[in-house]
DNA sequence: GTGAAAGCGCTAACAA
DNA sequence: TTGTTAGCGCTTTCAC
């Protein structure tokens, strides 16, 4: 670890360390000749400047959190991972450092990150939210609203997203539509299922003609539900699942009932994750833009670094519906 | 950004900093009443020790990187997540940050990340292990092994796994099988596709019996690819697929011929992801347990900071069939 | 355009 | 057990 230091090249190259350092930090305000002279030293010396020393001096530390608070969540999820790729796309292009954890890790190791900002997934809890703000990072919120907290947070656009199920389905004849839904995070889950009501009563279904189930996140629990709802003379044409997990648990149930889609049965998942083409027949799902709502995270955060004040608070991804086999 | 620092600590409690600096780094080595004293101040004040002070007084970051280095790569990646999410428990539960980027993103930004330690992932390109290490920082590999450098490297059996997917399509009573294969990262490429080619032959199948097709790594082409296989005459009654992703393309090839699964073709993927189970039927895959080998790097590195010196420089991890409704 | 010098907040001898 | 003090490598006034 005997890196070379600023003195090192100083000595070698003749000119004071303040010169050094200008030479990294502003180039132009150092004369060519003498830039030439200190690049020269620094890469004889294989001098790169040290970046703890500098944020000591500069008493900014240029690094940012992504925390996975979703419980029991891992990168894993398609989704979060998604997001995680645009903030990391962000992130390294402002010549930010990314620390990535969970919100249990996070909160395993007391001491002080010295991050300048957090980008909170999922459910973040309260706690969570104000510890960070007491510390003077700024925080920002994706795919989760926290009331009681005045922060810029991403989401998708869950209503309109349901709604172009809904009218995609509709358009193909049905009306007794199903909801097969599960458990999530707890904005997530409201708002894509209010969704669901909202939009089936304002697209003239009647009460009668939906329903919904509830099952876990698992794809056991989803095949259950779902041949619960399909094993029976009345069962509805058309199923909206929560998500494409659960949409695969439909379709495995629809398979071992021997229906076939999207004759004797239509689905439509929500995520438009990779397995929606891995599925035969192909799934069609709602399309969320996870990379930019990650992105969109990091314009938010950089508007808050940068000390701006009128920083949207609520920005709403548009979401649409990928057609597939299933459906058509 | 107004932090209180050791000094203010200092003077609330009446003690030097010296001592508070020990009450956080080692609080065995106060008195109990100093150390009360020390601790009341310091939240009184809010405090908490700054990292980049300490890092610069130590002159050690415990900062780690994670570099995902299959070039496209993601976090989407199922794989990949894996690994990283191994890493990330590892590191976080022993106090490192962990830095998590990409091989573009990172050698994108040339200023000096004064990390200790970095985990590459897949294909690493020679130039940057050569430049980390020129760094001083220690490098292990995962999935990957890299000819004429002298690592610690982490990858799974992949001859193991083969051979159990062989012997397993063998005790169906097939012999004639076809491996649907895809360019990935070289090591894993190569590996995975003599371990077939061996394996065939160690198990006695003649090279009449085994035929390698060759696709690209999206379901679009192994589904081109495995309708071209399938659709004729003498298609084979078993296809091992490369990944899981290949797998579901055979899947859906079959399903498009009419081909019944398990009695018409057996299918075998390999990776064990989760889409496995989404399938219907299920898919037979070769399970790789990537969070260990996420662990696995962490202990590697663990040791290497250590300053241990016999730090294994191999290590494969056990991979084992799971047996599902595609094959029986 | 360049240099001198005063920090940034902490750790780690060394002393007491 | 506690205090004093000299750095750690850089940035940033303020002079020149």
């Amino acid at each position: 670890m005997n890196h070379p230091t600023i003195y090192d090249v100083s000595r070698l190259s003749g000119v004071s360390i303040a010169t050094v350092s200008r030479t990294f930090s502003d180039p132009s305000r150092v004369r060519e000749s003498t830039r030439r002279r200190v690049y020269a030293a620094a890469s004889a010396l294989n001098y790169q400047p040290s970046e703890i020393a500098r944020a000591m001096a500069r008493q900014q530390t240029d690094k940012l959190a992504f925390i996975l608070c979703k419980k029991g969540a891992t990168l894993l999820d398609e989704f979060y991972a998604g997001i995680c790729e645009g903030v990391m796309r962000g992130a390294n292009s402002m010549e930010y450092q990314l620390l990535v954890s969970t919100a249990e890790d996070w909160q395993r190791t007391p001491r002080s990150k010295q991050i300048e900002g957090a980008i909170l997934a999922g459910d973040a809890q309260p706690g969570l939210i104000a510890e960070l703000q007491q510390q003077n990072v700024h925080v920002v919120l994706v795919n989760h609203i926290a009331p009681g907290f005045d922060l810029p947070c991403i989401v998708a656009d869950e209503q309109g997203g349901v709604q172009q199920a809904l009218e995609h389905l509709i358009s193909r004849g049905h009306r007794r539509i199903a909801m097969l839904a599960g458990r999530f995070s707890s904005y997530i889950t409201s708002e894509r299922y209010n969704a669901f009501l909202s939009s089936a009563k304002q697209l003239g279904l009647s009460l009668e003609e939906t329903s919904v189930t509830m099952c876990d996140r698992d794809i056991e629990s989803a095949t259950q539900a779902a041949l619960g709802l399909l094993d029976r003379p009345d069962r509805p044409p058309a199923v909206f699942a929560f998500n494409d997990v659960l949409a695969a648990g439909v379709m495995k149930a629809a398979r071992r009932l021997g229906l076939r889609l999207p004759d004797d049965l239509a689905v439509v998942g929500f995520d438009d994750s990779s397995i929606c083409t891995l599925l035969e027949p192909e799934l069609t799902s709602v399309h969320v833009d996870c990379r930019r709502m990650g992105e969109l995270c990091m314009e938010r955060m950089t508007a808050l670094l940068g000390g701006e004040t009128d920083v949207p608070r609520r920005t709403v991804v548009p979401t649409s519906l990928r057609t597939r086999a299933s459906t058509s």
